[in-house]
DNA sequence: GTCTATAGGTGGATAGAC
DNA sequence: GTCTATCCACCTATAGAC
């Protein structure tokens, strides 16, 4: 029945790892079949054997990256109740991204968007859409239990909330400072009446 | 005593042009001089004739998109008093970039920063660093004369005003969808108690 | 599932005629 | 200043042996 391989096994994950990591930080066009086999010491025809296109581990990284994320996302939910802790917790998973020297996937994808295959695109709006989702419910929940301030659409303060985070990571990244990043998200959770610690 | 063209004629001024528009669509790694060459009926090699190397176009073209936008805030400086006023005219400047179906140049080119060669990392820092400083002048100016509001540090707040215009460009620009980058200006712009009009 | 080998194309870049 | 022609490195991708 498995005649090729489905990107579940421990070949296709470890093409995955190296992928994300180069994807990260140089871009979807700024690696190739080359760099991920030189990193795992193997051949281009090999890893083209797990991902026949370029295309197909695009799409495989974003769906990945979107189900991790999902993941990490009901664990917060699973684990804290407090509004204002989800969303401090929700910063942290970014955190933790540029703090490993990367960018977040799909906002390094989103600046290359035109240039990607189609199917690519799509994953990439619906991992938008789920960050803006899952925030945007945290936010209408933190109003209603007074733990946040949110004065407006919580949907557009959901948007902005990511805006500010890939924006705050995009430009820290250029100059190595996650201590940029950090107080551009300091100030995006001030807004909302939380403060950076408990 | 020019024996060879220093960009600043009318052929590298057309060449800049259409760079700079490949380059704000597409990324640096996402364009070469053939696609510049098709677009201007000419040849590679004519290219070439004015920019050696890529790594000469990238330098240009950051540094004249640099200073066209130092033209255009001196521009605001001369023109306007209101710093709420200025706010708007400066954002009005992105809202441009995006309306042309573009991402600011040097947004986009923080995304590939770690691939770009070290002269165009250089001038990219220099571009963000100049917009900071104008921010962080007009903003404790308009502390001072009570027409904006800055509760913490001028400088502080300055750069996660770019941060939030560069993320919002960036996102908005997967959904091909303008009023979501306005969106997100007009909630930066109402953080600081500043309408988007008047 | 990984390898060698290679195809077919495009990348940046240069030489030299006009 | 623009052209033709070309170089060489690298790209994605495939065929076929092991």
């Amino acid at each position: 029945m498995k005649s090729r391989s489905n990107g579940q096994n421990p070949s296709s994950q470890r093409i995955l790892d190296t992928a994300e990591q180069l994807a990260q930080r140089r871009g979807f066009n700024g690696f190739s079949y080359a760099d991920i086999a030189e990193q795992l010491a193997v051949t281009k025809a090999s890893v083209h054997y797990h991902f026949p296109s370029k295309a197909d581990l695009g799409v495989r990284l974003i769906a990945r990256y979107h189900e991790t994320f999902a993941g990490a996302l009901a664990k917060i939910d699973a684990t804290v109740d407090d509004e204002a802790d989800k969303l401090r917790r929700y910063i942290a998973l970014y955190d933790e991204v540029i703090a490993h020297d990367r960018m977040c996937l799909c906002g390094m994808f989103a600046a290359e968007y035109s240039t990607l295959p189609e199917p690519m695109q799509v994953a990439l709006r619906a991992f938008f859409d789920a960050n803006e989702v899952w925030l945007a419910s945290v936010l209408e929940s933190g109003r209603q239990s007074g733990r946040v301030i949110v004065r407006e659409s919580a949907r557009a303060r959901a948007r902005m909330l990511v805006d500010v985070l890939e924006g705050a990571m995009l430009v820290a990244r250029a100059y190595g400072d996650l201590a940029r990043f950090r107080s551009a998200a300091e100030f995006a959770l001030a807004e909302l009446g939380v403060g950076v610690r408990a």
